[in-house]
DNA sequence: TTGTAGGCGTTATCAG
DNA sequence: CTGATAACGCCTACAA
């Protein structure tokens, strides 16, 4: 019995009677025990309400049952779907979650998985804030298995599970260009594959349609919470759009704000669409036209794939890329 | 050097051609080393890119430098502002989160406990499911520190920080009284405290106008995906509302979408009142009268609070009480 | 079937 | 100033 209180390995022997080994192994199961010893630690444990220390075992086994999560905020209800899936998967499999977020700064997302490296963890789940692994060498040199998840390093030879952000980028802008739209403004974030592959997809479409480009109509956001300044000074700038195209929904709560400041109506005046269809954009005002992207199993998928590596210590890597899909609204 | 390739301190030693314990005091300023020594060890922990490993280290000190956290659920927005405010002050001091759901689920919360316990964390913040401490023996016998953040525990001395529950269900009823209404439906959580006072606040507030409470308007609903069925279900009674007061803007989301979908409108047939004020809330169709509180302040008081107690060992119990604001929209 | 002993990686104590 | 050595709590050969 120490300051916190737990009981350890040797009150229960000691108060079983028997010695440390014999303990141990009536409570693991191990080896051959006689019943009625057994049955005395099982007692004595239970008495004690002994629990082993995970430190102490961990040291011996070279293993924690704990996984780093890294995302860029969970306070974005995208990632806070990506973790619970996680969560679901990994908490039936005894293992514990360590979180962590990036706020979209590479050096903050470095220093995390320095620390969760520190700790140990047994594997990560990344959503990683760049498209290059330059930086995050101490990730890629550790033997720590690692899985993607939303976003990832084209080109790179990982594990991930992302959806295919080329045909998000596509959905969207045709949508647009249907509806009549040419000038249409993208707030899009920077860095990370789904920005570019987005804005992959919405060049291609506008090319597809005989639209030129225009550089000025693609606006950096590099945190949700400044698409109000983004959208106003876009409109202020008298760029003059007719729809706006932002990255995830959490965006478009900033541009709708604004907008009904300004007493823009949406979508007579301008049209909004944006990415990920979270619980509220149907209630939005107006209802959001959004590409749905399925958060939650993708976090259950990267678990699984997580768990693979780690028991089957295979080599292989794995990639999963879900389809996302449409879903109009009044906003557009 | 073991299968993950860390580098011990072991490995540190020898490379610096000291023993173990002159490696250990040089990396942590610890006595007297020389400086040649010293810097020869820090070179040699450099070129290994050692890191101390945590779990001998705390199992050595008794500490893991881990706090746990226990809410309801992540994917609910109030709480991933509440664990961000946490994060925040614990990321500074150098701990890491270990982050459990309990679903509002008694059973799941203790087992969750009874994890976070066994993995010896230093300290925890939770949510507590009910409003009374049975069940939670283990918590309560245990010498963790922890404080109650959100819900509290009425009657028992326990450290926590919360919102004023009662003068939310005050301000809200008060505000729909003021503006007519007079069959206010409360679609309430239960058995935390938050749905007790704001009960209470309800009840008060009809009292002091006169209005006899109906039983029937009162409905429960556990959790917060279930704010459909409710509301369909309570229509379908021909209970005849004229007002839907809502344990949570999350509920609301559910409420206005069934409304919606019945071509009701809001606040003109049903108005719609609620708590939290998430950010969305402000454009939700119509934008929502919900009453303001300051989650993410109640995480980052609650993780200060936490750290005192740690650090400090104090023994006397703290309590922090929010006031909360009535935010004035559309919806009613 | 049971007990003894060694070691996982650190830190702290105590000699030297 | 430096180096053995003894814990921390657990598991597992190896002996008995």
């Amino acid at each position: 019995m120490k300051i916190r209180g737990y009981a350890t390995l040797k009150d229960v022997a000691k108060k079983a009677g028997v010695s440390l080994a014999t303990a141990s192994r009536a409570l693991n199961n191990r080896g051959d025990v006689d019943q009625t010893t057994r049955k005395k630690v099982l007692e004595a444990a239970k008495a004690l309400s002994y629990t082993p220390n995970p430190l102490a075992r961990g040291l011996l086994s070279g293993t924690t049952k704990t996984i780093g999560i890294l995302v860029t905020t969970i306070q974005n209800p995208f990632y806070a779907a990506v973790v619970s899936g996680i969560e679901k998967v990994l908490a039936a499999e005894g293992y514990t979650i360590i979180l962590c977020n990036s706020h979209e700064d590479p050096e903050a997302e470095r220093e995390a998985i320095r620390v969760l490296l520190a700790r140990r963890v047994d594997g990560l789940i990344i959503a990683p804030v760049q498209s290059k692994p330059d930086g995050l060498e101490l990730l890629f040199k550790s033997n720590v298995p690692f899985v993607f998840v939303a976003r990832y390093m084209p080109g790179v030879d990982t594990d991930y599970v992302v959806c295919d952000d080329e045909a998000v980028g596509r959905l969207a802008t045709e949508h647009l260009i249907d509806r009549g739209h040419r000038r249409i403004l993208f707030m899009n974030s920077r860095g990370n594959s789904s920005a570019e592959l987005r804005q992959r997809g919405y060049e291609q479409s506008l090319a597809a349609h005989g639209i030129s480009p225009e550089p000025s109509l693609i606006r950096t956001v590099y945190y949700h919470t400044q698409a109000e300044e983004a959208i106003s000074a876009a409109l202020d700038e008298g760029l003059d759009p007719t729809a706006v195209f932002c990255f995830c929904d959490e965006m478009a709560v900033g541009v709708l704000r604004v907008l009904a400041a300004r007493g823009i109506r949406v979508p007579e005046e301008i049209a909004v669409i944006s990415c990920d269809n979270l619980a509220f954009s149907a209630v939005l005002h107006p209802p959001l036209t959004t590409v749905d992207i399925p958060e939650f199993e993708m976090g259950v998928e990267a678990a699984r794939i997580l768990l693979n590596k780690i028991k089957r210590r295979k080599k292989k890597t794995t990639q999963v890329v879900f389809t996302p899909k449409l879903v109009e609204r009044a906003s557009t």
